[in-house]
DNA sequence: TTGTAGGCGTTATCAT
DNA sequence: ATGATAACGCCTACAA
């Protein structure tokens, strides 16, 4: 291995001109170049990459902070944001916080320390307040829509895609509507619960406490939706549910009690995984892989410009046998 | 924010101290103990991490190489290998492939490079010499069956896992038995071969080449094994599938063709992801989250002793109504 | 076009 | 119990 001092010694040049033949800065003779190249080879020398980041004053690696890894949702959004890192030579530092808001902050902490150039935050569980603090001083980018301006965001518009949900279910024949969400206090969730109401309130319809099912991730959470769904003395007809999974878990526990889906309790989706083709969901579609993606093109904006405007992403609609 | 010479002078103690407290060494007063980290925190001073990745020559990263982040298989022993690492204060760097050579090769060069102390493989492209190459330098754990002793690895056992579904489809009267693979080229997917074509000639059970359905990752490809099925004159009434995503595409695309299942066509997927009880998939329970798991443990193990035994993992029959 | 020397921020060795 | 000082390996003025 060696380092980039005995490659010169061995090349006949000094550590500079290493150093510029493995950074291909100009300025260096074929000849040169070529020695210094053919050394590194039998030596089978590579950068001391910690080096190069501690001199550089950064790395080249990017924070990425999920609450759940094996989750869909972040498993595509982590697909599109590895897609676009790895196109600009970055890498991906990877942070599971399960909603644990100290690993929240040991993953923040990365940036003061200088481990990470940038971080996405796919979700949290931290204060706003928190995040800004450390947004003040490195690239930070956030999957919701926030309201603060001088944090930079990439998101689906949550909002109107809850009323176009609503407007369908309407559409259909639907008249008694509530909905599952992910976790009540998260922006996401807000923006959706108002779209639910004020979609609702223009729409005539009855809006019922009991018809919103909090804290709905994964197919577990959608099977105990079944299971109060059924202790309901009023129940409703239609179900809008944020994500595939849960949907999936609705169907399931569904069938085990003989509920029929559309007749008994219809279903609008939210995500359009692979699963919800399967399942025959109707579902909107959400663009999580292109949201990866942008997150990481506006994180390395904000690493050139220093301020950006949020990137609002649309949901579409797909029509299968759920409603 | 400073550095640890600030942090030093303020204090009015050396740099060396300031590095004792930093670390918890023994042997620092009290009284300077508590005036270093008084001015630590005025300062709101961070480690420099990169720094201390020079000076230590390591850095409690560990990488991870998946093909694909969004499949659910390498989501859950992403999941697996982040509580460990997360609990041995390791972080990880990932790096998504597709199968590509080239990124595995910039990939394993992060381990010359000491980005990372070590690397999991989950699934590679790359030929085994190679791997050896980097894993006689560096820990390398690779997620299959090796033949080779000086390679570490964590394995599930598809060869038992295979022959132990071929026998339950066998008493359940099934004879004609076909199977769908992965990447017909992995050690894996070799094994699984292998239990196959000797499970059947024990059972004196035909084979046919045409029941065997290559590249099989997706649900896409779950329906092209349908339509291919479909062309056969003689069809097998049984398939192994190797992941429960396939065998959700299998089940679309039947359903749209009205092929019954199990009738017309059992299924016996492998993998027990929540999707498959949403399908009532009748599956081999795999254990993933624990095969990362073992794998970051045996990564440890391996900087320290330098040499360690393959784990094996066993797979368990979950019985659920399509077979 | 090339080289010298200083700096990046820590840790580790060796005195004291 | 504490402190100089030399690594760690690379980059980058600045000088030539």
């Amino acid at each position: 291995m060696g380092n980039i001092k005995k490659i010169a010694e061995l090349s006949g040049v000094s550590v500079t001109t290493v150093s510029r033949v493995l950074n291909n800065h100009p300025y260096v003779k074929e000849d040169k170049r070529k020695a210094v190249l053919e050394t590194i080879n039998k030596l089978n020398y590579s950068q001391n990459l910690n080096a190069v980041h501690l001199s550089r004053g950064k790395t080249s690696m990017i924070g990425v902070m999920v609450p759940y890894i094996a989750v869909p949702y972040y498993g595509n959004l982590l697909e599109g944001i590895g897609e676009a890192a790895l196109k600009n030579n970055y890498s991906i530092n990877l942070f599971q916080t399960n909603y644990d808001e100290k690993k929240e902050m040991e993953a923040l902490e990365k940036l003061k320390s200088k481990q990470v150039d940038g971080m996405i935050i796919c979700s949290h569980t931290a204060n706003m307040d928190i995040i800004r603090k450390y947004a003040e001083e490195h690239p930070i980018i956030v999957c919701e829509k926030v309201a603060e301006k001088n944090i930079a965001a990439v998101y689906i518009d949550h909002y109107s895609a809850f009323r176009q949900g609503i407007d369908f279910l309407h559409e259909n024949g639907y008249k008694k509507i509530g909905y599952c969400v992910n976790r009540a206090k998260s922006l996401n969730s807000k923006l959706r619960e108002k779209a639910f109401y004020e979609g609702l309130a223009e729409l005539g319809l009855h809006v019922a406490k009991e018809w919103v099912f909090d804290s709905c991730l994964t197919i577990e959470d959608g099977k105990r939706v079944v299971k109060e769904f059924l202790e309901l003395e009023d129940r409703p007809n239609a179900l809008l549910v944020t994500s595939d999974q849960v949907a999936a878990g609705i169907m399931t526990e569904a069938r085990r009690h003989k509920l029929n889906i559309p007749e008994d309790l219809a279903l609008l989706s939210y995500d359009n995984h692979p699963i919800s083709e399967a399942l025959e969901l109707t579902t909107m579609d959400l663009p999580i892989v292109e949201m990866g993606r942008r997150s990481f093109q506006l994180f390395q904006q904000l690493q050139e410009k220093k301020q950006e405007t949020p990137i609002e992403l649309k949901a579409k609609l797909v029509i299968r046998s759920t409603v």
